[in-house]
DNA sequence: GCTCTATGATTTACGACGCA
DNA sequence: TTGCGTCGTAAATCATAGAG
């Protein structure tokens, strides 16, 4: 018994990537605020909703993106163009 | 292998979310008895008196400090927990 | 299948702020 | 003014999904 709940309360370390589709929505929205990437407990809840994933999951995505992000910018600037340029048509549309 | 050098261009907006506290102590992960014997504490209560939080310092090799901290972690975690069971669905 | 590494989640340690 | 509470986070580490 103690094996199974064992098992079954580490399931949560059971995980799959995010959507491509979420990874661009959270992408999009860290790039564009690339000088200040801490949305807001609203802005987090709409994030989760699009993404459908949870605001603990945003909140994760946000920490481990804005640490690796700092950690090596260089590894990310081709991702920072690529999202830099993409917000750039939303907005000019 | 390790050379973290990292020119902040000034065209780079992302210049300023740099908090990192030097003086902070590393975070070093407990041991497995250390956090058997913390979760044992914390189901007898979730909140630690005076004395307690000496005794299981002293038995665990912690800090007071630590052992307060780690409390004050684990009813948030305790917290995040209940959230997300009520709002998700269940299986099993 | 079998390494590795990228990625999502969890664990320590604080700063900021609240209340008694 | 001391001191412990929560909240949000940084940074390190864990666990493994997935790419080679």
């Amino acid at each position: 018994v103690m094996i199974l709940r064992s098992r079954f309360l580490d399931a949560r370390r059971k995980r799959r990537n995010f959507s491509k589709q979420a990874t661009e929505i959270l992408n999009e929205y860290f790039y564009s605020h690339l000088s200040n990437p801490y949305p807001s407990e609203e802005a987090k809840e709409e994030l989760a909703k699009k993404c459908s994933i949870t605001v603990s999951q945003v909140s994760n995505w946000f920490g481990n993106k804005r640490i690796r992000y700092k950690k090596n910018i260089g590894k990310f600037q081709e991702e920072a163009n690529l999202y830099a340029a993409k917000t750039a048509v939303n907005a000019a549309q | 292998k390790e050379e973290k050098q990292q020119q902040l261009d000034p065209n780079n907006p992302a210049a300023n979310w740099i908090h990192a506290r030097s003086t902070r102590k590393k975070r070093c992960p407990y041991t497995k008895y250390q956090t058997l014997e913390l979760e044992k504490e914390f189901l007898f209560n979730m909140y630690l008196t005076r004395d307690r939080r000496y005794e299981v310092a002293r038995i665990l090799s912690l800090t007071e400090r630590q052992v307060k901290i780690w409390f004050q972690n684990r009813r948030m975690k305790m917290k995040k927990m209940n959230r997300e069971r009520s709002g998700g669905r269940e299986q099993l």
